[in-house]
DNA sequence: GGATACTTGCAATCGGATTGCAATTCCCTA
DNA sequence: TAGGGAATTGCAATCCGATTGCAAGTATCC
């Protein structure tokens, strides 16, 4: 299902410094938002991270915040697939040449796959580089579980 | 760029009669709106279409619940590209069992193109379909007009 | 440890989208 | 082709996620 989680599994002074190297403050409210957005195995949304957080006490608009400055920073990468809510998603650390994988993500149920050997055919690039270079493939339809 | 334009270019009668054998009624509201997206070579967004119909006196609300009517009844696609904003587009009643073509979205400009012959590699299908049905594609990047 | 600039919480605000309701319009039928 | 009933519209109010201003709180650097 995806390959890309635990592969980013730090402790928590990693993760501190992690922002601090970011040029950010490490407070508990960000580093509670990266920690929980590199364990996910996939991008959680606004909403998703927001609840969490405010299980600690962290104020909604904080929340939002700090995706924000993470996301400004380079630490996490904000996508919409489709639809109309933000998601996020931590940059792997180690692979900072990494392209953006592709996703798929399931017009019923809302869930969210990272998939990782999915090209284009090469025609298909070549058509497409005409219009312009491409930076990310979406992928959407309905997903096994939802297929009844 | 676009192949699909001018191919559904309707008479007023035709897109009335359209519209009425969707189950809907032909408003006037409802016929500029499909006009306007049958003319369009590619997705409009909900205030873009908003807008052209105010200047004929619709009220927002009632483009938007136009647009929203005109989508369950089959006539339009509702998409969104991944800058928070719906796009619609008039889906062709000549090829009804075309599938959903792939649209190139710039990220820096907001243009969208339509794409007629792109598609994934045999093995980038075979991952894809073993985590559900893929309806859609969507690619993201700089168009060319982006690129300096 | 203390000063300073960055962050946070809270409440207010913003803007796109949606909804309730009365007035209007379309369409079917007689 | 005129009339009735249901669908549709306009307007204003509302909803809801996201954002912002500001004073209080806190992480960081010395």
């Amino acid at each position: 299902m995806n390959d890309r989680a635990n592969t980013m599994l730090s402790t928590f002074p990693e993760i501190q410094q992690a922002i601090r190297d970011a040029g950010l403050r490490a407070t508990p409210a960000r580093t509670a938002a990266l920690r929980i957005l590199r364990e996910s195995s996939s991008p959680l949304t606004h909403a998703d991270v927001a609840q969490s957080l405010s299980k600690m006490g962290v104020d909604k608009a904080t929340a939002f915040r700090n995706l924000n400055d993470l996301t400004d920073a380079g630490l996490l990468r904000r996508t919409e697939l489709g639809d109309h809510v933000w998601r996020f998603e931590a940059i792997d650390p180690d692979s900072q040449d990494e392209t953006n994988h592709p996703h798929f993500l399931c017009v019923d149920c809302g869930s969210v796959t990272c998939l990782a050997d999915v090209q284009l055919t090469a025609n298909s690039r070549r058509k497409s580089d005409s219009v312009g270079e491409v930076t990310e493939i979406l992928l959407r339809g309905h997903c096994n579980q939802c297929r009844e």
